[in-house]
RNA sequence: GGGGGCGUGGUGUAGCGGUUAACACGCCGGCCUGUCACGCCGGAGAUCGCGGGUUCGAUUCCCGUCGCUCCCGCCA
C-alpha cells in the first residue's frame, strides 16, 4: 500500500464494501457522474475495478465541497474520504458498493477533460467509426474493459493450462518467408536486399513443425498472425492464434488435451461449464444433416434428403438433379408456413447469391399444402416427402436440387439464418463440436483439379495411404476443427513425418520434386533429420473471446482494430511515406494520379 | 472484384424540393442537502461527408467520389 500522504491510491473503487466501514482511504479514478445538489455533491468516482460514490458536503469539508463543484466528466481525480453506511433508503441495489459511499475530505485534480464526442456509457450508441477515431475513449467504456479484460484473461488461462501439461512457449519470426500458398501475404522490403521482400506470416505453422524436429515435444504461442485479405464481422487482418504443436502424438492426444485445454479457458476466464466430452460429427455427416462443416447444433432443423423420394418425379428439376448425380434436400421451417411471397422471394434471392438455381417451397397448411411446385408432385411422392421431413401444418419446406454438396450448403445457410431468427438461441448456451474425419483433398469445381482441404502436410488415416495412389479423393485425413455455435473456433491435424508419404501427397497435388523443394524445401530438409511424429491445432483466439463475451464484433474484443477497409481510424494507417524512405527500400510505387479538376 | 445499408449541432436521430433545419442526450450558466440515467430554469452549438448536375430554388432529386458497415467472392 502506498503511503496515504500522497495522492496515490490505498483502495479500488469497486472493491469498497461494508467491511471497509470507517476506513480512511485515497482513491484514484474518473469523473464517472456529478449530480450537484446544490448544498451536496455526489460524484461517481470510476476505475477499472468500477464505480463508487463519493460524498461532498460543506458540513464535512467546505474546501472538498468548493473544489467538487468545479469536477466535470472524465475529470482524472485522487480522492480522500471516509468510508461510511449509506443512510437507510439511500442504498443502490444496481451497485457492487453501493451499501457504502465516501464521505468526501479531499479532492485533487489530476488532470482535466475537455468536452467528450461521446459519454462513457454503455447505454449510448455511437458510430463505431467516432468510437475507432477516439478508441482511447472507448476503451474506457465499461463493456470494453470488460471484453479486454476478459481477453487478458483467457490468455492467462491458456497459458497457465498449456503451461501445467509441459508445453513450452516459443517465439518464432514475424519477418518470414512468402509462400504462395493460402491468402494474400502482408510483404515487407528489404532494405539490404534490393528488390527481396519478407512476409508476415500467416501463421506459424512451418516454424512449429520445426520445433518438433528439434525436439521441444510441446509447444505454444499465443501468435500474430496477417493475411491480407477483405475483412468480416469476424476477420480482421492481424488477428491472434493460440497455435500448439506436439510430438509423439495421434489424433486421439490431441483432441484430448485441445477439449481440457477449451474446456479450462471458459470455466477459469469466464465461469463458463462445458459439456463434456464434445460430440464429434464426421465431416460428411456434418454435411449431409447440417448442410455445414461448421454446423451451429443450439438448434435442431436438420436436412432431410429425399432424393429416393422424388428420383422418378413429374418435376423435372428434382428428377433431373438425381439424374445427374446430384440430391434434392429439404430444409423444415418449423412454423413458418406463413411466410408472404415476398419473404420466400427474399430467401430465393439469397440461395441465388450462394449458388442456387432456385428455391421451391412447399408451405403445409391445415388440410392441404400451398406450393408452386405441388402439382408437379404425385399424391404419394408428396406425402412421402411430408412425412420424410416431419412436417406438420404450418410448417414451411424448402427444397435444394443440385450436386450433393451444393444442394447442402445452400440449405445449410437458410439453417443457420432462419433457425437463429427461430430459436434465436442465447448466446451464454455453447454447443461445441470436434469435427473429424476430413478429405485430405477438395476438388476445385472450376478448375478440376485437387486441392488440400487443410494443408499440404496433413497427414492421411493409416488405413488410407495406399489410396493415394489410386483413388485420393476417397483418402480421409487425420484433421479435426472444432466448432463452437456455428464459429469455426480452430482446427489442426497430424503431419506427415515420413518422406515418402509427403512425395506422394505432392504427387496428387500435382506439385513437382523441384516446386516443393523451392517452397518447402527447409521444411523437407529438416525432415530428413529424423522427425517424430507431431500435430497441432490453431484456436482463433480473437473468436474466443467473442464467444466469452458474446459478441459477433471481432473490434469488440480488439483493442485497436482496423476497419473494413483495414485501415486504422486511429494513426490513419496505412500512410503514404517518405519518398527518401522508399528510395532505401527500392521502391518505386506505381499509383495512378488523381484526375486534375 | 461484386451487391446492399448508412453519412444532418459533440453524440444519436427527425425532416425530404422553398422550414428560423426539429427532438433527445451531452455541453455551458443559474437554482436545488440524499441523488445515483437526479430534478427545474436559461443558453451556446449545424457551411445537412465532398464534387458536379437538374431546378427560379437542393439537406431533400440525379451522377460521381470519399468514409463507415453488412454480405458474396476471397481467407491452404
Amino acid at each position: 500500500m502506498a503511503a496515504s500522504s500522497g495522492w496515490q491510491r490505498t483502495h479500488w473503487c469497486g472493491d469498497l464494501r461494508l467491511e471497509h466501514e470507517g476506513r480512511d482511504v485515497t482513491l484514484n479514478g474518473w469523473v464517472h457522474r456529478r449530480r450537484d445538489h446544490g448544498g451536496l455533491i455526489f460524484v461517481d468516482l470510476r476505475d477499472r475495478s468500477g464505480i463508487v460514490q463519493i460524498v461532498f458536503s460543506p458540513q464535512t469539508d467546505a474546501e472538498a465541497y468548493e473544489m467538487a463543484d468545479t469536477l466535470r466528466s472524465e475529470y482524472v481525480v485522487s480522492v480522500k474520504g471516509t468510508v461510511r453506511r449509506r443512510l437507510p433508503g439511500a442504498e443502490n441495489p444496481e451497485l457492487p458498493t453501493g451499501r457504502i459511499e465516501v464521505d468526501g475530505r479531499h479532492v485533487e485534480i489530476l488532470s482535466r477533460a475537455g468536452s467528450l464526442p461521446f459519454g462513457i456509457d454503455d447505454r449510448t450508441e455511437v458510430d463505431e467509426a467516432v468510437r475507432l477515431r477516439h478508441r482511447a475513449l472507448d476503451l474506457r467504456r465499461p463493456v470494453m474493459q470488460r471484453n479486454i479484460i476478459m481477453r487478458h484473461k483467457a490468455a492467462q488461462a491458456v497459458r497457465g493450462f498449456l503451461n501445467a501439461e509441459g508445453f513450452l512457449e516459443i517465439e518464432t519470426p514475424m519477418l518470414t518467408r512468402s509462400t504462395p500458398e493460402g491468402a494474400r501475404d502482408y510483404l515487407v522490403p528489404s532494405r539490404v536486399h534490393p528488390g527481396h521482400f519478407y512476409a508476415l506470416p500467416q501463421s506459424p505453422q512451418l516454424f512449429k513443425q520445426l520445433l518438433m524436429v528439434s525436439g521441444f515435444e510441446r509447444y505454444y504461442q499465443l501468435a500474430r498472425c496477417f493475411r491480407d485479405e477483405d475483412l468480416r464481422a469476424d476477420r480482421q487482418p492481424e488477428f491472434t492464434q493460440i497455435d500448439v504443436e506436439m510430438s509423439f502424438v495421434d489424433t486421439e492426444d490431441v483432441l484430448d488435451v485441445m477439449e481440457r485445454l477449451i474446456v479450462h479457458v471458459f470455466k477459469e476466464a469466464a465461469g463458463i461449464e462445458l459439456p463434456v466430452p464434445f460430440p464429434r460429427l464426421s465431416y460428411d455427416e456434418a454435411v449431409e444433416r447440417y448442410g455445414s462443416d461448421k454446423p451451429d447444433l443450439r438448434f435442431g432443423m436438420e436436412l432431410v434428403d429425399v432424393s429416393d423420394i422424388v428420383a422418378r418425379s413429374g418435376f423435372r428439376v428434382f428428377s433431373g438433379a438425381v439424374k445427374q448425380g446430384g440430391r434434392v434436400k429439404v430444409l423444415n421451417v418449423k412454423g413458418k408456413g406463413g411466410m408472404t411471397r415476398r419473404e420466400i422471394d427474399e430467401l430465393t434471392e439469397l440461395a441465388v447469391q450462394w449458388g442456387a438455381k432456385g428455391l421451391a417451397w412447399i408451405a403445409v397448411e391445415e388440410g392441404g399444402v400451398r406450393s408452386p411446385i405441388a402439382k408437379f408432385l404425385s399424391e404419394d411422392e408428396l406425402s412421402a416427402v411430408l412425412e420424410a421431413a416431419g412436417a406438420a401444418p404450418g410448417d414451411m419446406l424448402l427444397f435444394a436440387a443440385d450436386r450433393r454438396e451444393v444442394a447442402a450448403e445452400i440449405l445449410g445457410r437458410l439453417r443457420v439464418r432462419l433457425g437463429r431468427e427461430i430459436f434465436s438461441p442465447d448466446p451464454r448456451q455453447f454447443a461445441p463440436v470436434w469435427i473429424v474425419d476430413w478429405p485430405l483433398f477438395h476438388r476445385d469445381p472450376e478448375t478440376g483439379e485437387l486441392d488440400s482441404a487443410h494443408h499440404p502436410f496433413t497427414s492421411p488415416v493409416d488405413e488410407h495411404v495406399e489410396l493415394l495412389k489410386t483413388e485420393p479423393e476417397r483418402v480421409r485425413a487425420k484433421a479435426y476443427d472444432l466448432v463452437i455455435n456455428g464459429y469455426e473456433l480452430g482446427g489442426g491435424s497430424i503431419r506427415i513425418h515420413r518422406r515418402d508419404v509427403q512425395e506422394m501427397v505432392f504427387d496428387v497435388l500435382g506439385l513437382s520434386r523441384e516446386e516443393a523443394r523451392d517452397k518447402f524445401g527447409f521444411l523437407l530438409d529438416a525432415f530428413e533429420h529424423g522427425t517424430p511424429p507431431h500435430g497441432g491445432v490453431a484456436f482463433g483466439f480473437d473468436r474466443l473471446i467473442m464467444l466469452l463475451v458474446g459478441t459477433d464484433n471481432i473490434r469488440d474484443v480488439i483493442p485497436f482494430p482496423k476497419t473494413q477497409s483495414a485501415s486504422c481510424l486511429l494513426t490513419q494507417a496505412p500512410s503514404p511515406v517518405d519518398p527518401a524512405q522508399l528510395k532505401e527500400l527500392h521502391i518505386r510505387t506505381d499509383v495512378p494520379a488523381p484526375e486534375p479538376a
